[in-house]
Formats: C-alpha cells, sequence, structure tokens
DNA sequence: TTGTAGGCGTTATCAG
DNA sequence: CTGATAACGCCTACAA
C-alpha cells in the first residue's frame, strides 16, 4: 500500500509537505498542494491509522462496552453509537461483558493499548468502572456510562428519567382505577431499577394507595424472573389488579403466568413493560410499556465522547432522556371498577406496520 | 504507559531481550527472564498493539460487517464472533451496512488501514466483495464470507443448508395433509432466498404437486413485506392452506395479515418461518420455524477466520450448518383434510422458560 | 544467549 | 512556505 513517502516522491515534494498538506497543518503554495492530492487520488493513498494512532497517543476507534447484545435492548444502542462514530471517521468496537465485572475490567485492559478516543460504557453489576476510568482518562481517552451508573460516577453519562417514566405508568393505572398495583422489579443494586422503583412508589404515595410489601417483587430483568415473580403475585390474596414490569423482558414473562394461570391479560389483570421493545407489538395482547430510544442512547453518548475528544476540559455532562408512555392492548379497568373507571385516554398509535 | 524501555531498564536488560522473552522468539537465560517477568508484573505493561500491528504489518483486530445489528437475527452472530475473538485475544470491530452495498465499500475501504487479521462479512445487496476481498488479501487479512454469498465467491464461508431446511418445512406440511402451499421468498438475488426457495419447490415437485405462481411471492425480509404478500396470498381463490415464509419477520407479518382478515392461524392456515428467533416463541400461536444458530455461525466464521491467519495457504473452506424444523402451533393439518391427516410428529420442545 | 540498530508510517519541531 | 529529522513502541536480523 502505498505511503507518505511514495506521495511524496511522485508529487516531487518532501514528506513533510504531504502532511502538511493532509492535514493542513500549514499553507502549502497551490501547485505543490495540488500535485500531493493528485498523487493521492492515483494511489489511492490512505494514511495508516496504525502509525498515526501510535504517534498521535489517540486513534479514531470508540470502543464499547455493554452486557451482551443478544439482549433486544441493546442492539439499538450500539447502532446508534455506530451510525454516529461512522459518521465523524472512528470505527466502534464492540466489548460483551456478560454483566460480569470482571470480564469488563478485562476488556478495559485489552482496549487500552489500541488508545481508543473515547469509551463508551454500560457497567456490569458492580461494577468497578469508576476507578478504571479514571486511569482511562490520563491516556486522554473520554469515558461515558450510559443506561445505568456504577458507584460514585461523576463523569460524563447519558441516562434516561427511570422514576419519571414509572410514574406516569403507575399513574395512567391508578387513573384507570387500579388500587392494587404490583411492581416487578430489576436487581435494586442497578441505578435504573431503583430509579424506576422510586418513581412507582411515589405515583402509589401521590394517590394516597399503601404499598403492600409483598407487591413488591425483585428479580433478574429476563423472562424467566418474570414468570416466576408473577407465579408468586398471583397467588396472593387479594390478587394484584394490575403489574408494572419494570422491562419487557419481565412483562413478557409474566404475561406467560397470566396465561398460564388461567387468567386473561388485561380482563383480569393490568400489564405495563418498560423499554418498549419491538417485541411489545407481537405479543397478545400488544404490550403496554414505558418506551425509551436506544438509539439516541447510544448515539448520544457518542456524541459527548467525541465532543469530549475535541474539547477535553469542562464540567461532566449528564444527558437525561425522556421516555414515552405507550399505551396498547395490556391494560383495563379493573374488573370491578369498570363502571366507575375514569375514561382512558385516547390509545397512542405504536409502530404502524406498513 | 509503561513501554519496553522501562521494562528493560528495570530489569537491566536490553530491550531486545525483552522481547525475545515476551514473544518466545529466543531461549533467555532464567534469572534474566525472571527479571523481566517481574518488570512486567510491576509495571503492568502491555505491548502497544499499535506499535506492533505498525511492526507486523497487522493487529490483533478482527472486523465484521453486517447489515444492521437491529435486525434480530444478526446480534447472536456478532456475538458469536465476539466470544471466539476475545477468547483468542482479538478485538472486534462492528460495521452496519444497511444493506447498501457503496457504504460496504466504506466500510472495507476505511477499515483497511487499521491492518485487520480477519474480515467476516455478511455481504450487502448486490456486494462487490468478492472484488474487494482480493485487495484485502494482499494485505495479508483473511476474509470470511457468512449467511449469503456475493457473485463469484470462491474464498472462505459459512452458509447453512438454506434448501435443506425449506424442503424440510415444505415437505412436513405436506406431511400434514397439505396441498396448496405458498411460500414468501426473501429477495431473489440473494443467496439464501434463492436456495430456500429451490428447497421449497423440491418439496413440491417430490410431492406431485404442481406449483401455483402465484402462490410464490417475493419480497424483501421483513414484517411490511410478509404482511403485504400474505393479504395477497388470501385474497386467492382458491386460497393457500399453508405458508412458508422465508424468515421470521414475514412470517410475523403474514400472521397479522390472518388475524386481521379474520382468519386463524393454524385452523384456516399453516404458517412455518425461517430462522427460529426467540420472538417465534411470544407470538400466539407461537411460530413454527426452520432453526438455525446465528451464534454458531459467527463463531464459526470466526475461528475459520484466525485459523486463516495462522494457515494462509491452503484451498478455502465452506462450512455449511445444519437447521433444525422447530414445530409448535401454527401447523395444523388443512380444514378439509383434518380427519384423513398423517398424524403430526411429536411436536419438539423449543426453549424451555425457566 | 544477549545486545544493537534499523525501520514500520506518521506527526511535529525546527531550521532554512 | 518547505524540507530534514527525530521520535512514537515494537520486532527482528545480525552481530557479539
Amino acid at each position: 500500500m502505498a505511503n507518505m513517502k511514495k506521495i511524496a516522491e511522485l508529487a516531487g515534494v518532501s514528506l513533510g509537505t504531504v502532511s502538511h498538506v493532509l492535514n493542513g497543518t500549514a499553507k502549502v503554495r497551490e501547485p505543490l498542494r495540488k500535485r500531493v492530492l493528485d498523487a493521492v487520488q492515483v494511489t489511492g493513498y490512505q494514511p495508516s491509522q496504525l502509525a498515526r494512532g501510535l504517534r498521535r497517543d489517540k486513534t479514531n476507534i470508540l470502543a464499547m462496552i455493554i452486557p451482551d447484545i443478544l439482549n433486544p435492548f441493546f442492539p439499538g444502542v450500539v447502532r446508534g453509537a455506530e451510525d454516529v462514530a461512522f459518521t465523524k471517521g472512528y470505527r466502534l468496537v464492540l466489548c460483551n461483558t456478560d454483566n460480569d465485572h470482571s470480564k469488563e475490567i478485562m476488556h478495559l485492559n485489552a482496549l487500552r493499548t489500541y488508545l481508543p478516543s473515547g469509551l463508551i460504557v454500560i457497567p456490569s453489576d458492580f461494577s468497578e468502572l469508576t476507578v478504571q476510568a479514571e486511569s482511562y482518562r490520563r491516556t486522554g481517552a473520554a469515558v461515558v456510562c450510559i443506561d445505568r451508573l456504577p458507584r460514585n460516577w461523576d463523569g460524563d453519562s447519558v441516562t434516561i428519567n427511570n422514576a419519571e417514566g414509572a410514574y406516569e405508568a403507575a399513574s395512567y393505572l391508578i387513573g384507570l382505577g387500579h388500587r392494587r398495583l404490583a411492581a416487578i422489579t430489576g436487581p435494586l443494586h442497578l441505578t435504573n431499577s431503583q430509579d424506576r422503583l422510586k418513581g412507582f412508589k411515589r405515583a402509589l404515595k401521590q394517590a394516597g394507595i399503601e404499598s403492600i410489601p409483598g407487591y413488591l417483587q425483585e428479580t433478574t430483568f429476563d423472562r424467566a424472573g418474570g414468570y416466576a415473580k408473577t407465579k408468586i403475585l398471583l397467588k396472593m390474596v387479594p390478587r394484584p389488579t394490575a403489574i408494572l414490569a419494570c422491562n419487557d423482558m419481565i412483562a413478557l414473562g409474566a404475561l406467560l403466568a397470566i396465561r398460564e394461570a388461567g387468567l386473561h391479560c388485561p380482563d383480569d389483570i393490568s400489564l405495563i413493560g418498560f423499554d418498549g421493545l419491538d417485541l411489545t407489538e407481537v405479543t397478545s395482547p400488544q404490550l403496554s410499556s414505558v418506551y425509551q430510544s436506544p438509539y439516541q442512547l447510544g448515539a448520544a453518548a457518542a456524541e459527548l465522547a467525541l465532543d469530549r475528544v475535541a474539547q477535553e476540559e469542562g464540567p461532566a455532562r449528564h444527558i437525561v432522556l425522556k421516555t414515552e408512555l405507550r399505551i396498547r392492548d395490556s391494560v383495563a379497568p379493573p374488573a370491578k371498577a369498570k363502571r366507575a373507571a375514569v375514561k382512558a385516554p385516547t390509545r397512542k398509535a405504536g409502530y404502524v406496520l406498513a
């Protein structure tokens, strides 16, 4: 492959001049400039990212560390980041941690020697990112934390308004006449789980509803967890009339458990999920959910990281994205209260199919 | 960050010796060796991948080019490749083409200067990869093509047995008593679409069923396509009693169209998808599908690529993975023939939930 | 067995 | 403005 030396020969100038033309680092007389550019055209020359990175102590690489691309929430995040990165001439390196913080550390270490410009991280469970990031920043890399935050995180971040989203969902159910509301939360050591629970509780409190401890179930963010906890909820007396699942996978498991119990959603029990994944449209009933945009999350993180590359100083920025309650077919007024129930707001359109 | 020079000083040896110890490229006396290793320990030294890559003309980077990580088939492929890459000390760079072959070329060009060891590509529509790959191989990179092949591809590849999978699905439907079988295929310029159609036709031919042209519909690999084409199929007289959708997204659209037409799956019409995505479990009825393992596809590709790095010569290898027909609730004997129908094989278990 | 030194392709500094 | 030239960190002949 062509290199700068060859371009210099072809253009009949020195190596330094080629560099100046290519990087705009000094004014070069037009004729010389043109000769260089022509030589570049002819040879199809591209600068070696390796040599450039070595010299500059920084590559056009953006690294992204996530729990698991197989979890349907994450592809959108990755895609958002990749699009922004690509547009700005960066490549995205993808790492999966399986929520294992030792694997997170391994990735962090391995990536370091590639001198990435930025690092976008969805922290694993019990992440020690706050410590690691410090050493990273010394290499000049921007570290942006998204979706959930590790303990004591004080750097740049992009999250969503978890509490508000859960609050709206719970309030909506209460508005329908529900008084016996249950919540199935994700692991409560995660900040997003904590915040969603807070929002849920606030809605109850505001409506003067006393929360029954058994109605609050904590589990993992997956279908199996939702299934198991819903089984428990359905056996309670009195049985809750509505469930807020703190993500869609949990809601999916809940739906299955409801069906298996011979109950019907939403007639016997209302259900709202969280995230608003595509698959909420293909279940029956279609699942109501607190939608958030994974794409926007990833894109904002990449913007933030690359801004930080250009402008290293400045206070940490915290971007908080909005959620949107999407009501579909999985909610209804509670059976006993149907007649008295407040009229439900107009059904919002979800994705349109064709 | 520490570099080899510092290690050499700390260990009281020369730079070359450090390199020899680290790469096992020459025998070094135990005491020296130990001093080097200790210094590495103490400093937490890691070799610069950039400098190493520059010197070796090759980095520990594996690049992966796919249409779109948002398509639920691809995350599994990416994860399979990343796991293998990670295990062997490689990082995965992810690129989305949106099936746009000019974007594919842009990625290919941009990646080149990072000197990746390997390249795993799911070709875009009308890909010119066969040409591009040639120039890539000259840089010493292994190029592996997966899922579908571009025109004239003669390099390493990993695909699945598309024809066989479609054949089995169609044969199964025929075995249930269906005679009016329709197929909704993906774009027929793609090799995987072509092969699935071939398998479908072979099953019909073998059963002595004449295929009605209108029963063969070509569309894009998405829900909207499946929806539109199914609408057409449902208006035909006589109406098909079974549909083979050439991927699960198409099947999803078909399911919706069937429901909207006031028909019931499987009582009025049987449906089998292709890919066996997780979401086939959450529809109702649960979708039968020709399962393939995206994870295995990605993992095999990474193995193949990295094998090729170690062993550059040798004939092209073509790995063909098996599919597995997973029958769930979306198939039944045709209404009129129910009594006479052959007994359906035992229902295979899909994923187990808990 | 160990050390020396050249060069991979850039960028950046500093003379001219 | 333009051109040498010294790093960046590592590998690898080749020499000792």
